[in-house]
RNA sequence: GGCUGGGUGGCAGAGUGGUCAUGCAGCGGCCUGCAAAGCCGUCUACGCCGGUUCGAUUCCGACCCCAGCCUCCA
């Protein structure tokens, strides 16, 4: 049975949905202002494979992911490139959805935008308003009143009062409590705003999140997901939010993933240390990413660096080469089931437990250790193996390709093209078959130069990309 | 200061009260014209100090160290 770790009860529960068969889970995404960095990408991948594997699991999956396109970084933004706000949103989200593309991430069921809800907003906002959970300042704004909900801080593990001990004090603000947070701004003029009971406006961050995820999945749903810098103050404002204008709970599985470093920083845009999705796919295989990001468990923090690409690259070209010339046909009878059926349930096993990837990995390349060792006493067992490896594989969202494209295709700007290689190819195998071997092994280290590698197997010669 | 997570072999990264993680790298062998790939074998571990236990890297306690949140951030 599947466990997830959840952050709000601080340990592994058991999964069980609300309405049997059918999960509910609701992912923050992008605020649209600039390209997507690794740390997004690590949250797509991430509740991608949680989607993946649900699906995999036989549940029905509504999958939300919201993109947040109003704001005062885009604004700002926009401002800062002479550029019209929804210009701006609509280039990063055309951009998020190529990164996405690239990755292999399946698009969610439905990916909502704050500034196409604004009704839904308005509506809780007005609730909140209406149960006494929200209060219109002097300056007409409108803010959520954080001592109206007794469960404060019950996502983040936080008092009130340790709370306000650290709270910076805006002298200009006109919140009646420090922590109180806004649901509703009033316009500046020449900022975007929708008309609203308290007059021209825009949302809060928060609330487009509990007005959206109520609109598609209701006022209580199974999972909540996003980064760990989420947890506090947005996802525990969520939670205030909706627990308070519904009167029910909210969510029953907090997830959170870790962040990702660099030289074990914490990469941000605030620190300025983040390399974009783009520039990582310039150097990079999408495929490789993607298994980079799967090669810790989505809790630890995912140190970034050359070398933890590359062995990503080495990883999947060992996947990759044990699958050369083996079918991807799934298993179809019992007894091809029977002989996989080992290695399914670790798999089954490690994904079970919270998504540990990293586990259901070193399934990966057990299945590829056994390919290699029996593919030529008992080809048959061999092909059931790599069946069984391409379908587990493509739950992670990995192994999607021809073993032959991924192993020939290189990430960054190849000298040398098919054709050349093949000519050459074919030079060394007459001078191999003359028994030229100074000639021979000519050839072969020119094309290493070229970072071709060549595999001979009698008669016949390979090659890969290093 | 408050609250969260962590500290595993050369690197990355799982896990477990007493036989193997896994990948890369190393070493020896097989295969090969030589390689590459692959196979077989093999070496480097569990922050520190106590405690529980027949036995602890794994459980408990203290300590040290690291990262994160407490302010926009995935």
């Amino acid at each position: 049975m599947l466990h997830i770790y959840n952050s709000l009860t601080r340990k592994k529960d058991p999964f069980i949905p609300l309405t049997p068969g059918h999960v509910r889970m609701y992912v923050c995404g992008m605020t649209v202002y600039d390209y997507c960095h690794l740390g997004h990408a690590r949250v797509l991948v991430v509740f991608d494979v949680v989607y993946r594997y649900l699906q995999a699991q036989g549940f029905n999956v509504t999958y939300v992911r919201n993109i947040t396109d109003i704001d005062d970084k885009i604004i700002q933004r926009a401002a800062q490139n002479h550029e019209p706000i929804e210009q701006l949103t609509e280039r990063f989200i055309a951009a998020m959805h190529e990164d996405a593309q690239a990755l292999n991430i399946l698009p969610p069921t439905h990916e909502p935008r704050a500034t196409q809800h604004i009704q839904p907003i308005l509506h809780m906002i007005e609730q909140l308003l209406a149960k006494g959970h929200a209060y219109q300042a002097s300056n007409q704004d409108i803010y959520y009143a954080v001592n109206s909900f007794k469960d404060y801080g019950k996502l983040s593990g936080r008092q009130l009062e340790d709370l306000r001990a650290g709270a910076r004090v805006e002298p200009d603000e006109a919140k009646r409590d420090p922590l109180d947070f806004v649901l509703w701004k009033r316009a500046k003029p020449g900022e975007p705003s929708w008309d609203s009971p308290w007059g021209l406006g825009r949302p809060g961050w928060h609330i487009e999140c509990s007005a959206m995820s109520g609109s598609y999945l209701g006022q209580h749903f199974d999972i909540h997901g996003g980064g760990q810098d989420l947890q506090f103050p947005h996802h525990e404002n969520e939670i205030a939010q909706s627990e308070a204008s519904h009167d029910c709970t909210y969510v029953n599985y907090w997830m959170h993933n870790g962040f990702v470093r660099v030289n074990e920083e914490k990469m941000s845009k605030s620190l300025g240390n983040f390399f974009t999705v783009r520039e990582i796919l310039a150097r990079y295989q999408a495929e490789e990413v993607r298994y980079f990001i799967l090669g810790s468990h989505y809790k630890s923090p995912l140190n970034y660096g050359d070398e933890q690409l590359e062995q990503a690259r080495n990883a999947l070209t060992r996947l990759y080469t044990a699958l050369r010339g083996l079918d991807r046909q799934p298993p179809t009878t019992q007894s091809e089931q029977d002989q996989t059926q080992a290695y399914r349930q670790r798999f089954h096993a490690a994904m079970d437990d919270d998504f540990n990837t990293p586990e259901a990995l070193a399934v990966l390349f057990e299945l590829a250790h056994e390919i290699n060792r029996v593919r030529s006493q008992d080809p048959a067992y061999a092909q059931y193996l790599a069946a069984t490896l391409y379908q587990l594989g493509g739950i992670l969202g990995l192994l999607t390709q021809d073993p032959q494209s991924y192993l020939q295709s290189g990430s960054g700007s190849d000298t040398i093209d098919a054709s050349q290689i093949e000519t050459l190819i074919a030079q060394r195998l007459q001078a191999r078959a003359d028994k030229d071997w100074p000639e021979a092994d000519r050839i072969r280290d020119h094309l290493k130069t070229q970072g071709i590698i060549l595999e001979d197997s009698g008669n016949t010669t390979t090659w890969r990309r290093l």
